[in-house]
DNA sequence: CTGAAAGCGCTAACAA
DNA sequence: TTGTTAGCGCTTTCAG
């Protein structure tokens, strides 16, 4: 039955409840016949072991947090879904937590979880500053990052470079003909908001072109955010052919936008986001963006989490760097007028 | 710190353990002063209990189990914000798992949380059987479906009417010119497949034409099987000019072998799938569809289920029937020849 | 209002 | 190879 202890099955098996213990996981030191008859026994009761008693005495839950700032979008999702790979093959469970875009939602979920609920969190999120969470780790708390570069000993983390990736986008965007490209941020304290800007900056400045301020606007990484941005960015009177989005959502918002104004994408406005969600192939025309190996990522760090949580140090490496691509498609192409 | 126990602020506080955790679960049984001396400790201590030990001693986690299909698809996504949404209310956390499609993953998931990790699992996916989950329930486990009507006195659910959608889709088809109407199958053993060609055939029938087995093909939910399945159907050599798709992923399919067979969508194929997923209304034409509450569904069924582990009881209702509305837009609509 | 103590179900010394 | 037993950190009677 579903309340059935191990002395229970001890009992009916007639066998001590260090046996039974032993049988349930694994180890060497039973004699098969006593193991043929414990399991039995477990089966006949239909026992299952209480996870709590377990996770109390073993000091482990054999579980990962992880904190992503929305789950509807595929960015967040694909990620989960590669730190879930890994863990079903590790055998450790995930506690998904969707801070709905909100810091104070992840804040929260971290001092929820952070109560051995779970062996180890990971944040999926630009919103929480690096100094945040070098404070959880220095308060003995085990925690990676996906998706940015964090200086700190027992932090591992996966990323792509920013500044690099938002270069190649402007690059691109200069070599169809542009001069005059907005650039769509997301929060501004996010750091992928500020390295994509800083990217965005260098390659101007490298083309030789100024840096004008109101060609900037801010669309919190949402489809909404981004269609009003757009709006902003068109009262600045700063005319510009091309936009950059730090993200697809905010692309997508764009999107929407020069519909209703009926400015056709590419030829009256060059598009590009970045993170190749789903969606943006099948917008016509598709949406040029930057493919990050997100599904990898994900896998990456969580395998490397776990084996901290195991082997209680911080062997081998911390770091890992992956490399994003920019998928040029019908948004942004010149030919496409 | 983060290992420091209750009887370590006991100590601080100068008071009993029993104090403390009267403290720490805002009994009124603690006069102001004890509690701000205890409140102080804790502070200090920078101390969290020991969520294992509380689970064990209090037998329950204040968390749910929720299993979806595909954590990509936007259909289970926003059932899990609507459960997430009520969860947070009520200080419950959720795990959220992701069977990939697998039946097998279902069945390992649920074994793997069934042991007190959870104090009750939510279904979301079509492959489970009822008897599967009533055999569940009759072994004294807690647990909610949302996504289909079940007959079991344990078992509250959240659906809608398959039968009705169905044959609300096949009518407007037939109101459209349509004749020869093709239908796109998930598997063929999922509840939402087979009601709703069974509401597909009741159409047919009520409109006094005849069924034609060339006309159905299965898709398996996914895109790529919903491309497949349209091939097939084709080949199948039963002329036909519209089709409805059993879900959203497998129309996405047909938009994509109609783009490749040089088919426009509306005038040489309409196309109607279910779920009203995101992405529907980004495509051109804009792809009719069914809209289920998605949200409100999660919600309902979760707050009904923590009721129920709650109260230990089954007062109220436990079915919970929600209505679904025919989008019809560009995909569907002869005007747009 | 506060404290002492029993025990939730399990694992892992240690003993046999 | 197996059994006995001491806790893991908490909640909750029961007594004061």
């Amino acid at each position: 039955m579903i309340d059935s202890r191990i002395v229970d099955v001890a009992k009916r098996a007639n066998v001590s409840v260090a046996t039974v213990s032993r049988v349930l996981n694994d180890s060497p030191l039973v004699s098969p016949k006593t193991k043929a008859k414990v399991n039995l026994a477990i089966h006949e009761m239909n026992y299952t072991p209480n996870a709590s008693a377990k996770n109390l005495r073993s000091k482990k839950t054999m579980t990962l947090g992880v904190i992503v700032s929305d789950i509807l979008n595929s960015y967040y999702t694909e990620i989960i879904k590669g730190i879930e790979n890994i863990a079903n093959t590790l055998h450790y469970k995930i506690i998904i937590c969707d801070a709905q875009n909100q810091k104070d939602k992840e804040i929260e979920y971290m001092s929820l979880l952070m109560n051995r609920t779970v062996d180890g969190m990971i944040l999926v999120t630009p919103q929480m500053t690096n100094k945040e969470l070098e404070a959880y780790a220095d308060n003995g708390y085990t925690l990676g990052v996906v998706g940015r570069y964090i200086e700190h000993d027992s932090i591992p983390c996966t990323f792509t470079d920013n500044v690099k990736m938002a270069k190649d986008v402007v690059s691109h965007l200069l070599e169809q003909g542009h001069r005059n490209i907005a650039f769509l941020s997301g929060y501004a304290d996010a750091v992928d908001s500020y390295e994509r800007l800083e990217g965005y900056m260098k390659a101007l400045r490298d083309a030789g072109l100024p840096f004008v301020p109101g060609l900037i606007e801010n669309g919190d990484f949402n489809e909404e955010g981004g269609y009003a941005a757009f709006m902003r960015l068109r009262e600045n009177k700063h005319p510009f052919t091309a936009i950059f989005a730090a993200n697809d959502e905010m692309a997508l918002g764009v999107y929407r936008a020069c519909d209703e104004l009926m400015m056709p994408i590419p030829s009256q406005m060059a598009v590009i986001g970045v993170d190749n969600n789903r969606v943006t192939k099948y917008l016509i025309p598709k949406m040029s963006t930057v493919e990050q190996p997100k599904f990898t990522m994900g896998t990456l760090l969580a395998n490397k989490l776990i084996d901290q949580i195991n082997e209680n140090g911080l062997a081998g490496q911390r770091v890992y760097k992956v490399d994003s691509e920019l998928l040029v498609r019908g948004s942004s192409l010149h030919s496409f007028l």
